[in-house]
DNA sequence: CGAATAGTGTCTGTGAGACAATATTTA
DNA sequence: TAAATATTGTCTCACAGACACTATTCG
């Protein structure tokens, strides 16, 4: 009992585009935001280096979402991701192989998660190679989210393993913001979405830093009276 | 000279999804936001009622806005809108005649543009029917996105024909916003992205009213220094 | 004049930015 | 003790919310 217009059709019967995901896999490396790169199929068979997102084509019975963990899990080697997404890339002739629009993801993970290889590497966003197709685009949809992100709530992409101190969450906004943030001024703004756990923690010299951990509801302006 | 994969197929090899577009177009109706519905083909032939967002399948060399203009074009009745997208629906099972995947896009558009007949209606997004597929969460994207809109600058959507007054502008606000606005704070705010014409305008009983226009730059937080 | 609408004065509270001072450690 | 880091005090500025007051017009 297929489904037939009123022309006696089914879907199948009309042209349709191939439906690709790709994703943005942001983490940090030094300090600084950075995005996994994979080696194109072209570049692996000998061409000259090119690098491109993961990425995959939607397979039936499947979700975008799916299709992106596949994609991460067998190109990248990420488990556990949770992609969002971002923006269709639907340009006609954005790529040469035929009509393929592309469904943008992004999702960020800490570094420990990454496994590199000569196919697998992560790049600082704002020293990008020539990227294949428009990923360089994806990429600037990408950063523009998670800073989104980052300004509403200590961690969203638990970058950080609680509890943390201030000093540690500070060096990871000010990667993600991609510029340095005074540190009374940041401290008094996330105080209000966190914890204290009453444990310090000291690294070196210096007085030691109390631990914290996000708040239960990470609720946005703090507490009102 | 088709491109060949390594197993030498084609993409049209591989199933692929349909890909439809819907439009959330959002209007103003009794200072209320309201959203324009069509009747499903199924009730125009003799069903029972049933609403739905216009929309249509994408066609091959056409981007998704394209499909999407077209579709209001010769659904709704509309031309010149400049949709935006939102999201991808691709539930599988979110369609009963196969895999079909949506891309929600929404406009906005004033009341006088509207062309409405037996076919097509105007509902306030608070009072929706039962609609089609999911497309009830298409509008609640689409409000949202349009709540945004308004916070960063005084009529985006150009749903008043400039010169206008604070007061019709702030009509136009509560209605996006659903809900009352102070008129002295609501004019502070509003005044540094606007241009006063020193032109009045009367309406009846009162004082008149000042007119505006919307300032070049649309600035986000008025003057800094 | 009185009602209705437009616009301004001004007070309060909140929060960011910035600089300075204090507190607690290690070398 | 000196240097390094953490934390708090405090001042300023900007802005939203709120209420009261002034301004201008029509009936």
């Amino acid at each position: 009992m297929t489904y037939r217009d009123s022309a006696g059709r089914t879907l199948e019967d009309y042209p349709r585009p191939s439906v690709a995901v790709d994703t943005a896999v942001l983490t940090l490396e030094e300090s600084r935001l950075a995005v996994l790169l994979t080696l194109t199929n072209d570049a692996v068979r000998g061409g000259h280096e090119e690098w491109r997102l993961p990425g995959t084509f939607v397979h039936p019975g499947e979700t975008l979402t799916d299709a992106a963990l596949r994609s991460l899990r067998e190109k990248a080697g990420v488990e556990g991701l949770e992609p969002r997404q971002l923006h269709v890339f639907d340009e006609p002739g954005r790529d040469d192989r035929g009509w393929v629009m592309s469904v943008a993801h992004y999702d960020v993970v800490p570094p420990e998660r990454l496994t590199l290889t000569d196919r697998i590497t992560v790049v600082a966003v704002d020293e990008l190679p020539a990227l294949k197709y428009d990923h360089a685009k994806i990429i600037a949809f990408a950063v523009d989210a998670l800073r989104a992100d980052y300004r509403r709530s200590p961690d969203p992409a638990h970058l950080l393993a609680p509890p943390f101190t201030m000093r540690r969450l500070r060096g990871v906004h000010e990667a993600v913001a991609g510029e340095r943030l005074l540190p009374d001024t940041f401290r008094r703004s996330m105080l209000p979405n966190l914890e204290p756990t009453g444990e310090l923690f000291s690294e070196g010299r210096g007085r030691p830093a109390e631990l914290y951990r996000p708040a239960v509801a990470a609720s946005r302006g703090g507490t009102r009276r």
